[in-house]
DNA sequence: GGCTTACGGTTAAACGTTTTACCGACGTCG
DNA sequence: CGACGTCGGTAAAACGTTTAACCGTAAGCC
């Protein structure tokens, strides 16, 4: 492939020049420039990224950790992140860490080993998140003491990392908006479907929605996962019934209640209400539209890039979080109990889904 | 960050040194090994990928092009090749060309810029790929010349790409399966929703069904797009009815035909049946699940990534291309017509289903 | 005309690796 | 005892840029 050096010679002139040439970084005869650009148009030239990297210390690549792509959040996520990253001069790479720990850290191992300019991290864990960046393992045990990710600017996503920036959608809030619709909707009984609880996001909706739902309602909770497949305890309480409502830990989950209650002749709305969180895509496909809680992933994604600038101009400064707004969509999944129904759930219904397209 | 040349000094010995052994490229004293492992780990010394790369002319990393991450086909395919580029020992990186050519020429540059080792590309149209390969540009129009992407070890995915490595998916055997089935189905009168014209894999699907398809049985045929929202002309003439079954141009479509069906009275899949394409994690928690034709995704990863790396072994090899069959995977969304229903349709179902899971 | 300045361009030193060629010491063998 | 091969390690060149320092020439100024 054709170097500078080679543009130089079929341009009679020194490396140099064609490099000022070709970056603007100093004033040459038209003629000069000419000659130049010609001769690097006419070989085809690639001025060599690694090469320039090596050189300023800068390659223009932003790495990406993701823990599972077939969560449908996490392309969109990426997507948000890619637009942000390419809008500010970047490109993206990309690391699936399949929820391995092992893998996530040699992910970010790798990405630091090519010197990406700044990290975008969703951690699959949370405790992980803090142990791989600092100094970890245990000594004395014996077990291989792993070194800490050395100091390079990385921004963790909706999972909290030790003295690192961070962004974070307002889960809590998330939690209260639920409980707010689902009190106005008159539920009474109802069922909470957590994630992981080892995720600090569902920690804090579950926070959220217990802050403003009454106290003396009985509330039904169990840890459902953040896949399409319910565990089969789940399924068997789902049966029982005896609830007005669920409130699930994605809109995966909310999917898949929705397919349980049906099977067993459970109507969702009208005998039940399904809450989903996140908005994915598929949300507004499936049939009833969920009423789910939208995560703000284009802020989310440009609040990332936004801090990773702001720490490669300033090592020093002090970590900063930046929480964001999320809001509820309100479709189909959900409706009014013990009260007019028509007229309640539908006119919200649309409300709500005209507000957040005008947005 | 701490460079070979610390860890050379920490260690008392020279830079070569460190790197043999740090590679394992040269027997060493078990003493200096452990001097330089030491040291090493002590800084916290991680190799710059970027020097590695520009002396011996690999990244280690694959660049990957995609038309549109919002398509869910996409992530999955991501998936998959991210899969295969690690088990081969590269990591990827990722660029969304948003279906805009400008962009994805952009994105070609960049990664040649980059000097990944090769390229795993997805044209968003296909007579772009080729475009964008060849030199382009019309000579005595004025319009600036585009040069043509030099000879980067680079697999098109589902669009042929002139003179290049590629890997299909068997679309006329999709077709083909799709129309089997109708058939079986006793269906009479089908509807095509084709995606864009432009794109080969659809006129592939067309291919197959029509050479299975009765030639004296009338055929609606219209552009739908691949996006989840029906173009208005097809929405009225779904509306008008007189067809059996609806064949899709991918799964999104299928479920936006059943949305408006359903949303007419039209009960899917007893008045109509409805088949998509792809088979993305989405098609079997809509309800009903969606019959369709899945897209070996896992093979095509593994195929690409073969297929560079066979390329980066001898440049000079001839362009090779893979198809890869597909298969029909028969859900919810199909039933047999004018016969007895329940049995015919129902095992179909089962079988189908219990087959791709032992798959 | 001699002085300074600005301009257009070049030289050469980095950046952090990998790798070839080399070198001294040591053991072996004739 | 001398020649020789082997082993462990090092010196130095190269990869393709960027950029600070430098240098001749021509223009500007008194």
């Amino acid at each position: 492939m054709a170097s500078m050096r080679d543009v130089a010679e079929a341009a009679g002139v020194s490396v140099a020049t064609v490099s000022h040439v070709l970056r603007g970084t100093k004033r040459v005869t038209p003629a000069v420039g000419a000659r130049v650009r010609a001769a690097a148009e006419a070989l085809g030239y690639v001025p060599n990224g690694q090469a320039s990297a090596l050189r300023t210390g800068r390659t223009g690549v932003l790495g990406v950790a993701l823990p599972d792509l077939a969560n449908p959040l996490f392309p969109a996520l990426l997507q948000a992140v890619e637009a942000a990253a390419r809008a500010a001069g970047f490109l993206v790479m990309l690391h699936d860490t399949g929820n391995d720990l092992a893998l996530e850290r040699e992910a970010l191992g790798r990405l630091v080993a090519l010197r990406v300019d700044g990290i975008v991290w969703v951690p699959a864990h949370d405790q992980g998140g803090t142990r791989l960046v600092r100094t970890a393992g245990c000594p004395g045990t014996g077990a291989r003491r792993e070194p800490p990710l050395p100091d390079v600017p990385l921004v963790a996503l909706d999972r909290p990392v030790a003295d690192r920036d961070a962004v974070f959608s307002d889960h809590v809030s998330g939690g209260t908006l639920v409980a707010t619709h689902l009190k106005a909707l008159g539920v009474r009984r109802v069922a909470l479907l957590h994630g992981a609880s080892s995720v600090t996001s569902s920690r804090a909706r579950r926070r959220g929605f217990l802050a403003e739902w009454d106290p003396l309602t009985p509330v039904w909770e169990a840890q459902s996962g953040f896949g399409p497949e319910l565990p089969g305890a789940v399924v068997r309480r789902l049966r029982g019934g005896g609830f007005d409502a669920v409130a699930c830990a994605n809109d995966a989950v909310a999917v898949a209640v929705i397919r349980t209650l049906e099977r067993d002749g459970v109507r969702v709305p009208r005998d039940v209400s399904v809450v989903g969180f996140d908005d994915v895509p598929l949300a507004r496909l499936v049939s009833p539209p969920l009423t789910t809680v939208r995560q703000p992933l284009g802020a989310i994604g440009a609040a990332a890039v936004r801090l990773l600038v702001e720490r490669m101009a300033d090592r020093a400064r002090a970590a900063r979080q930046v929480v964001l707004p999320v809001e509820l969509v309100v479709r189909g999944s959900t409706e009014a109990k013990h009260v007019a129904k028509e007229s309640v759930g539908q006119s919200v219904t649309a409300r709500a889904e005209e507000r957040s397209r005008s947005a």
